[in-house]
DNA sequence: CGTCCATTTGAGGTGGATCAACCCTAGTGG
DNA sequence: CCACTAGGGTTGATCCACCTCAAATGGACG
C-alpha cells in the first residue's frame, strides 16, 4: 500500500531500524543518525497532504525517501511563497527554535523518514560532531535562501525560469531527463511569478530548442550552455 | 580620529580585552565570547568601504559596535540584492563554510568588533553551548531570509515599504524616531524595488499622515497600526 | 470514451520601471 | 556668514514586463 494513514500526525510505527542511506553519497540523515545510533521511523503522506503547518511546534525532523515536498509561507489573502522543494535525500523541517517557520506539504505521494527533534537536540548536546552537522545543514538552507532572494528581488521572468530548470536538472535529472513532481502554479509560487508566465517562458525555451518536452512535466535540457546565458 | 586605517584588511590592534556587551540585553557576541574568554579586536571602516567580498575566505566574524553595514549579492550586470542590514549589536559574517556568501560594506563610518572564525570553530569543538549558539545565530539569519523571500516574491511595493519601516522602527528607533543610515537606493535594493518607487511610497505615507519626516532619513511613525494594515 | 484538471495560448490592463527634470540640503570654500 | 556645489531625494511622464482574465487544448485516469 502506498499511503499508510490518512491523518497528518505521524503514528509511531517503528519500521526502520538503524538508518540505511537513501543516497549512497553524502546522506545527511545518515551522517547524523549513523553517528549516534538513532532509530528512524518511516511514514507516508498522500499527494497534497500537510506534513506540518507554519508556526507549529517542531517535533520531528524529516528526510524525503521518495516523493517531493514543498515548504511555503502564506499571506493573509492567500498569496503563497514557496521557499524550497524537498526531493529524495533532502532533509527538511530542521529547526533550531521550537516551531516551524514554514508549512510543509507533500506535492505527490511521499515517504519520509523521521526522527524526533528532541533526540537530535540531545545528541547534539553530547556530540559536537552532531552539533556541527546540524549547523552545517541550517547554513546550507541559508545559502539557498540567499541565492533565492537574489532571484526574487532582481532576476527577470526568463532568468528565474532558467535558474529553476538548472537547479532541478542538477537535483533530479536521471539520464539527462527530469520528471518534475510539481505543477506550474507551484513553480510560479517558487519563482515569484504567475503560472502563465512560467508556462510562456517554458514554451519560448521549447520554441528555441533549448529544451524538449515529453508531457508537460517531463523535460530534457538540450542546451545547458544557452540556459546558463539566460540565467544572468 | 574616526577611521583607524585605510585598507580593507583589519590590522590586529588588540584594543579589546575581554568582551563587554554592546547591548545590555542579549548580546550575541557576549554570549559566545564571554563563555570562552575570547579576545575581540576593534576595527573601523569608512563610509562605503568594503569589509569583505562575495566568495572571499571567511576569516573573521564581526559585530557592529557603531554604524551600519549592508550584505549583498550582485548579478554580472550590476543588479544588486541586499540581503540584510546590520545595525549596532548585530553579528554578521558568520559562516558555517569557509567563504562568505555575500559581500559586506560599511554604509556609514562603522566600528566593529571581530574575532577569528577559527577561534570560534575551535571553541565550538569543545563547548557544545558555543556550538549551539552558532547554530542559533545562523538559524536566526535563515528566518529573516525566509521572511524576506515572502516579501520579495509576493508583496506589493507599498507592502514592502511598510514592512521595511516596521522592521527599522523595531531595530533602531529611539524615542519614537528612527535615523536611517542608508539611502533610497539601498532601501530599493533591499526591497527589490527602484529608489523612485521607494520614494513615492514614502511620500504617499507622508501625505496620509502615517509618518513624519525631519530630513529624508529621519522618520517618525505616527500610526503603526495603519502601517501594519498596509503590510498584508 | 468521457470527464476533469493541468497546461497553453491569446488579449488587454497595470504596477512598477525607466527616463528626465527639478528640488533640497549638507558640506565647502570664499 | 553666505554663495556655490554636488549628491541625494522628489516628482512627473511614459513605457513595458508581467499580471489578469478568458478560452482553447491536451493528457491522465476512471
Amino acid at each position: 500500500m502506498l499511503t499508510q494513514t490518512l491523518n497528518t500526525q505521524p503514528i509511531n510505527t517503528q519500521i526502520g531500524g538503524k538508518i540505511a542511506p537513501v543516497h549512497p553519497v553524502s546522506d545527511q540523515f545518515g551522517e547524523i543518525a549513523g553517528h549516534i545510533g538513532l532509530v528512524a521511523t518511516e511514514f507516508s503522506y498522500r499527494k497534497e497532504e500537510e506534513i506540518y503547518g507554519e508556526d507549529e511546534p517542531s517535533e520531528y525532523v524529516y528526510q524525503v525517501v521518495t516523493g517531493a515536498v514543498r515548504s511555503y509561507k502564506l499571506l493573509s489573502d492567500g498569496r503563497r511563497q514557496i521557499g524550497s522543494f524537498h526531493l529524495p535525500g533532502d532533509v527538511f523541517g530542521l529547526e533550531s527554535g521550537s516551531t516551524h517557520r514554514l508549512a510543509a506539504e507533500a506535492i505527490i505521494d511521499t515517504t519520509v523518514r523521521l526522527v524526533k527533534r528532541a533526540s537530535l537536540e540531545k545528541a547534539a548536546g553530547t556530540d559536537v560532531q552532531v552539533a556541527r552537522k546540524l549547523w552545517a545543514m541550517t547554513a546550507g538552507e541559508l545559502r539557498h535562501a540567499e541565492d533565492h532572494m537574489l532571484l526574487l528581488g532582481r532576476k527577470t521572468a526568463m532568468e528565474r525560469v532558467a535558474t529553476f530548470l538548472l537547479e532541478m536538472d542538477r537535483r533530479l535529472a536521471v539520464a539527462g531527463m527530469m520528471a518534475l513532481p510539481m505543477c506550474r502554479r507551484d513553480i510560479g509560487d517558487y519563482l515569484g511569478l504567475t503560472l502563465e508566465t512560467v508556462s510562456r517562458a517554458l514554451s519560448q525555451l521549447h520554441a528555441q530548442g533549448i529544451l524538449g518536452f515529453s508531457g508537460a512535466r517531463q523535460i530534457v535540457l538540450r542546451n545547458r550552455a544557452r540556459l546558463h546565458n539566460l540565467d544572468a
